[in-house]
RNA sequence: GCAGGGGUACCCGAGUUGGUCAAAGGGGCCGGACUUAAGCUCCGGUGCAUAGUGCUUCGUGGGUUCAAAUCCCACCCCCUGCACCA
């Protein structure tokens, strides 16, 4: 029978299905294992890099549940979003039906890969039974406190034709379609993120995400320690308050510096002659597009505002200045100027002839004067305070003492200030959840009663691409309401929620996917979710959007009591990029679409090569996994994903590669089937086979709790075959050692392949489906050892043999035909014996190893004893390259050395197969002294290390 | 600039609690067997030297050690993220 994976693949797809063996459902006896991966937005096909993270996660389900555990693994979508929305007004329907027929096409490319889902658990974020749970929660969070309407300053994408929140604006950009974002005024609705800044931060210490996903959410989150500082506005009631991670520099403060768009600029100067440059360059501000600004920002621009202000713990006049980098969004949009100890202000003071002042020492720097062209930005003792009880004082201590002087006069306080904002939820677009909420003119605004829910998406829009803006906002039906407290004339919200709301939740929902009175059961996410999700799949590029949302509501739900678990995710994999081979300019270090391969650079002409980089569709490298399931079959796409990098590595796509592994499959599937041939016929050889597969089974199951599915898909698909190829070399033949190799290594296979790992297991007859075999315990089998070391003797034996030969063939005249092994003296043997024992009992051979040689009985002969002393020392302490052996024996050297096995008889047992290995006629074996002392190698013969000699 | 991760043989990629490491595995390439013939399968080889010892190699240059891919220092390069955040 040849391998069909096309008709294969399918027939045990059904198989799974109709036996519903992915179905999960609590069961206490049982260890919960729940593994997910970042569901996707479901556009028209699945793409590679899908492919990669579900065969990652379907290998570490099934793993999971060969090891026994109960695994929920479900799949969903996170089908609201912009892409439906604008398909719909290019082909004129609605979203809800360009979602649906997207969904469908997904699932099925899914289901024809094998992955074992939960189908049952299947969500879709558009549709109402989902969403309706989005706005009852947003009415908690609103019971909580935790939503806010108000106008803001707002990123706003034109192309999208909404508002981003900050994380969504990457490089000044839209995260989506990479437009230019632009600053707007608008009401917004926030979700109060920021009352959890603190534990989102500190709770990343005891999170096992990548280091590289901490450290984006730490300096995301950007908390600074320090002290917020009040100045005074001379001849005005206005005050100037200034955040400053360095209260220790005060006494060096020399200006300060607003950011231009801070509203007190305008007070401050207003009717003056300085009011027409500080516009000026407001007005530039604020027209900046990113590049300029990256290139206009080196160098610092301010304009003095007329006004000057007073330093609240010196007493000194300072210039008050708007200064072109003074972020109007962070702090107070106020920065105290110490040019003395601050780069940036010394900048500044340098083009604009501030003054200086020198208040920390430099200890490292001998020189005591004030460098004239950098700031010391260190830490040191405060030196020229303008007052007592400062000079000194460094560091911490130095803040501290600051910040409880400014304290006690009331002129500021230590403080805590972060860069993340609130989270920006409403978004100008139909496709997502609408808010619950109603403008009343009279009562104002007014949440959506519960009974009310769920507010529905009117699915009578028509979408046309003429069409600007959110088409709610024009449905009358939708938004005409009356108002829930008096009951008049009301208008609905047409914003809706931000998609990431809808991920931010939805792995507690697929625990109790079906719940159709609440959001999900405290009991059932309790028991799914502890220790939060065991395993989460997914792209790097949600390190600090979605896995920061999703952090952020479920510590909001645990702390309703709607669940324990404040931390969603434990172990987070984030799998690397997948890449193939694109055109490449050395020249211009620029990479072309595919169609350019064979030509030229087109920016210089130069030829270009080939190099690997992101698969995208602007490069045109991408690849179809349709079509290399048709080619190859599901399993060949699976086998080459986990084979050709482990998940976090990025992976280059290679045909040949791919090629390869469909060919390792069809060897497994020959070997298979010939060990299926096999009658009774043991042989010693069966026993080795079995201890290997028992050594593989243990370091698979290793390799594979780590998530190292390449290590373990290198025993399971490459290892095992070999040591297969290998026993039927040796002769093995014995259908009952068959049997219970291919039983062992079946289910190893099931992971990464899971479709011929099934047929195989019906071929050895076994009744239930793999997909709910659990594997036994791996056996202690005492022998093991023993039946391994034997057989790396001889393969050692054949291996040095084999490089001799090559040797040996140089000096000979006439063909090669016999080798002579002379295998170690029995007192090289006995040596090795008693230093392993010593060895074991820490022995100091340094010390007394020489004594103790001369007292053993061998070392009365004193024609050895110069042989004894140099066997002595290579065994015990070596020599400047090679360490003694005693270090340097593996386990089953040892176990070789101190049994009763002669090497004589091993290799005289096997002597027709090392014969035929090493291509000579004949072998002849003794131990040294036994017989003539061919070609010398009586000296060199070695526990182990047998001489060998080629005539 | 700051932070995180890297640089291993022709290529990809293990290995970093120092010795068992000339360095797993795969691809490619070379040779052999099988075959009418292979692009199929199997076996072997793949730094140099060599009847086994030796020499040179893990980004570059130093250092620690009896011993370094592995530890320390400096430097170079690549990727990723943040970016005048006070």
């Amino acid at each position: 029978m040849t391998y069909d994976a096309q008709e294969l693949e399918p027939r045990w797809q059904e198989a799974w299905s109709e036996a519903r063996a992915f179905e999960a459902e609590i069961d206490r006896d049982k260890e919960k294992f729940y593994c997910l991966e970042m569901f996707p937005y479901p556009s028209g096909h699945m793409h590679m890099g899908h492919v990669r993270n579900y065969s990652i996660g379907d290998a570490m389900a099934r793993f999971q549940r060969l090891m026994g555990k109960n695994v929920l693994y479900p799949m969903g979508y996170d089908s609201f979003g912009m892409p439906a929305e604008n398909a719909a007004k290019k082909e004129g329907g609605h979203p809800h039906e360009v979602t649906h027929k997207n969904i469908s096409s997904i699932r099925s490319d899914q289901q024809r890969m094998g992955y074992s889902y939960d189908w049952r658990r299947f969500l879709a974020t558009s549709d109402v039974e989902y969403y309706k749970w989005n706005q009852e929660m947003f009415l908690m969070l609103n019971e909580n406190g935790l939503v806010e309407r108000r106008m803001a300053p707002v990123n706003w994408c034109i192309d999208c034709d909404t508002v981003l929140a900050n994380e969504q604006v990457k490089s000044n950009r839209c995260w989506r379609c990479g437009l230019e974002v632009v600053q707007r005024d608008m009401a917004q609705w926030f979700l109060k993120m920021t009352q959890y800044s603190d534990e989102l931060l500190d709770e990343l210490d005891n999170i096992s995400f990548p280091e590289n996903v901490k450290t984006m959410q730490r300096n995301w989150i950007g908390r600074s320690h320090g002290a917020h500082i009040n100045f005074p506005v001379v001849d005005s009631d206005s005050i100037i308050g200034a955040f400053t991670t360095r209260p220790d520099t005060i006494f060096g403060v020399t200006f300060v510096t607003l950011s231009p768009e801070n509203p007190l600029c305008e007070l401050l100067c207003s009717g003056t002659e300085w009011e027409q440059p500080w516009r000026e360059l407001r007005d530039e501000c604020s027209r900046m597009s990113e590049f300029e600004r990256i290139n206009m920002l080196k160098e610092k621009k301010g304009v003095y505002l007329g006004k000057n202000a007073i330093n609240p713990i010196s007493g000194e006049e300072i210039p008050i200045y708007a200064g072109n980098f003074v972020v109007a969004s962070y702090g107070t949009g106020a920065v105290m100027g110490v040019p003395g100890h601050d780069q940036r202000d010394f900048d500044f003071a340098k083009k604009y002839s501030l003054e200086i002042n020198r208040v920390i020492l430099n200890e490292q720097d001998q020189d005591s004067g004030l460098s004239t062209n950098e700031a010391f930005e260190g830490y040191g003792p405060m030196v020229n305070s303008s007052i007592e009880g400062f000079d000194g004082l460094s560091g911490q201590e130095a803040k501290d003492a600051v910040i409880s002087t400014l304290e006690k006069i009331g002129a500021g306080h230590g403080t805590v200030q972060y860069r993340l904002k609130d989270w920006l939820l409403s978004r100008q677009r139909f496709w997502g959840t609408p808010i619950p909420m109603i403008h009343c003119s009279s009562c104002g605004i007014v949440p959506v009663p519960r009974e009310d829910l769920p507010v529905e998406l009117p699915l009578d829009v028509v979408f046309t691409e003429e069409q600007s803006g959110n088409p709610l906002a024009t449905h009358s039906s939708f938004v005409k309401t009356k108002c829930p407290n008096c009951g008049g004339e009301a208008n609905r919200e047409t914003d809706t929620m931000d998609t990431f709301y809808d991920s931010s939740w939805y792995f507690m929902r697929f625990c109790d996917a079906n719940n159709d009175s609440s959001p999900f059961n405290k009991e059932t996410v309790d028991y799914w979710m502890e220790n939060g999700v065991d395993l989460y799949i997914g792209g790097i590029e949600h390190a600090v959007m979605h896995l920061l949302y999703a952090r952020f509501f479920t510590k909001f739900t645990r702390d309703t009591g709607m669940n324990e678990v404040g931390e969603p995710f434990g172990r987070l994999v984030c799998q690397g990029m997948l890449n193939a081979p694109a055109p490449f300019c050395a020249e211009c270090n620029a990479e072309y679409h595919v169609e350019n391969f064979g030509s030229q650079c087109p920016s210089c002409s130069n030829s270009l090569t080939s190099r690997s980089a992101k698969m995208s569709k602007s490069l045109g490298n991408t690849v179809s996994p349709e079509k290399m399931i048709s080619k190859y079959g599901a399993d060949t796409v699976r086998l080459f994903i986990l084979f050709g990098a482990n998940p976090e590595a990025g992976m280059d796509w290679s045909d040949n590669a791919l090629e390869a592994n469909n060919r390792q499959i069809i060897s497994i599937f020959d070997s298979v089937e010939f060990a299926l041939s096999f009658s009774e016929s043991p042989t010693p050889i069966d026993d080795w086979l079995l201890a290997k597969m028992r050594e593989n089974q243990r370091a698979w199951g290793n390799a594979m709790s780590d998530v190292s599915l390449r290590e373990g898909v290198m025993i399971s698909h490459f290892e095992m075959l070999s040591d297969w190829n290998w026993y039927v070399r040796r002769g093995g033949r014995d259908r009952k050692t068959a049997l219970t190799f291919l039983e062992g290594w079946i289910p190893m296979m099931a992971p990464a392949t899971p479709h011929i790992a099934e047929e195989f297991w019906l071929k050895i007859d076994k009744k239930n489906l793999l997909a709910i075999y659990e594997n036994p315990p791996i056996e202690n089998n005492f022998d093991d050892l023993t039946a391994i070391s034997i057989e790396n003797y001889i393969k050692e034996i054949i291996s040095s043999g084999r490089n001799l030969k090559t040797l040996a063939q140089r000096h000979s005249e006439n063909e090669i035909t016999k080798a002579v092994i002379q295998t170690s003296p029995e007192w090289k043997k006995e040596l090795a014996i008693e230093a392993l024992k010593l060895h074991s009992e820490e022995f100091d051979f340094k010390k007394k190893g020489q004594d103790h040689v001369k007292n053993l009985e061998i070392f009365t002969d004193p024609t050895l004893r110069g042989e004894i002393f140099q066997t002595w020392t290579s065994i015990t302490i070596g020599s400047k390259k090679r360490r003694g052996r005693i270090h340097s024996w593996s386990d089953w050297e040892r176990e070789l050395i101190s049994s009763d096995q002669e090497e004589k008889d091993l290799i005289e047992e096997n002597s027709q197969f090392i014969a035929e290995s090493l291509g000579v006629e004949s072998i002849v074996v003794y131990p040294v002294g036994d017989g003539k002392d061919i070609g010398g190698k009586a000296k060199i013969s070695f526990p182990l290390e047998p001489g060998i000699a080629f005539m």
